[in-house]
DNA sequence: AAATTTCTGGAACGAAAGTTCCGAAAAGAG
DNA sequence: CTCTTTTCGGAACTTTCGTTCCAGAAATTT
């Protein structure tokens, strides 16, 4: 009966998403969201209700796209230590080569707004909760072919990986050099060991 | 000549920080601190000069106080290991016990406000090297004594454990219960034997 | 091609932001 | 005790915040 928008609802939600990750809640206005959505401010209300809505969408949606991403990465490994090593170098490249440190959204969502927002802290535990349950998977399996060790039960290192991550993620926003990460991550490895 | 101040100037910045680490730089309004601090908006202005300062001001009495403390725990310390054992443990408790999750000062900063801001970025960039340089005497004497493993350099085991502390932080925001800080504490210590 | 529905851009709204200003009160110095 | 300096409380200012509203343009359906 009518007239389609104009723009693609998802295409615009990444871009909100860059904007929130970048600036936080609290540091991204309406206006910041109408200049980088290229989209009016009214179609921004009509699609998705208001800024905190909006937040929360963007904040599923990350979510959402890493996850999946992770849980591909985790299942279709054959070396589940490979695989972590992987990740690490993933995150460390990430954290070095983004032009604005971004860090990850998830971490820097759950340092400002979770304590205040119960909404918020639900996603960001379901998230963490996801990871860890993919981690443990791995390093059972890794358990069981042999390439890691028993010293650890594979609950507690996998909390202690995602641990690792988050920090690495907090570094990353106060720009922290390629000795630091690779630090990091020798540590951390050398506790599957 | 004159009137002398009619409260404690550095009372009252001790509140401000307070304030600050709780809701962080854009969570917390000038409303919120007039207050919270029990002074009135003039007087705010004339001793701290604007928000901005004051909350500068706040992270550097932050680090002030917890740098002096933690180096006074590390320099006095006849077994380093068992002080770094007792920083996590203090660490895990604070995250327990604060009725409002309020982490790390340091790390809500620099996720927050850090990659935003040069002057605040440098101050934490700062502290963490003056922990990497007590946790790295710390370790190098541990290693000497014996008592920590040399399978990791000292440098390398003193960022890891910075990192570790700064991730279990960034959990305390969200609301992570005992099993998953012991969990971390247990691995990151391990990386030691 | 016309009718109808929905999007679009921009103006406008009230509330809250950070900051400034000023008269009055208070407390040292002479 | 008086003078002078500085603090104090609160009103007031400007800007920006998030949100709403409206008239016109655009696109699909009949």
């Amino acid at each position: 009966m009518a007239r389609t928008k104009d723009f693609n609802e998802e295409e615009v939600l990444n871009k909100a998403l860059a904007i929130f990750w970048q600036k936080g809640y609290n540091g991204t206005s309406m206006q910041d969201l109408v200049e980088g959505l290229g989209i009016s401010r009214s179609s921004m209300y009509d699609t998705y209700t208001d800024k905190y809505t909006l937040f929360v969408k963007s904040l599923e949606r990350y979510r959402q796209q890493t996850a999946a991403e992770m849980l591909q990465m985790i299942k279709h490994a054959a070396s589940p230590k490979a695989i972590i090593k992987e990740i690490f170098q993933t995150v460390i490249h990430e954290s070095l080569f983004d032009k604005m440190p971004r860090g990850c959204f998830m971490v820097n969502t759950c340092v400002e707004t979770a304590p205040h927002d119960e909404v918020v802290a639900k996603i960001v535990q379901d998230n963490i909760k996801d990871y860890e349950a993919a981690f443990y998977e791995a390093i059972k399996k890794g358990q069981a072919l042999g390439e890691i060790s028993n010293r650890n039960d594979a609950r507690a290192l996998a909390r202690s990986i995602i641990n690792t991550i988050n920090g690495i993620r907090v570094a990353a926003r106060s720009g922290a050099d390629k000795t630091v990460y690779d630090d990091i991550v020798k540590v951390a490895l050398s506790a599957l060991d």
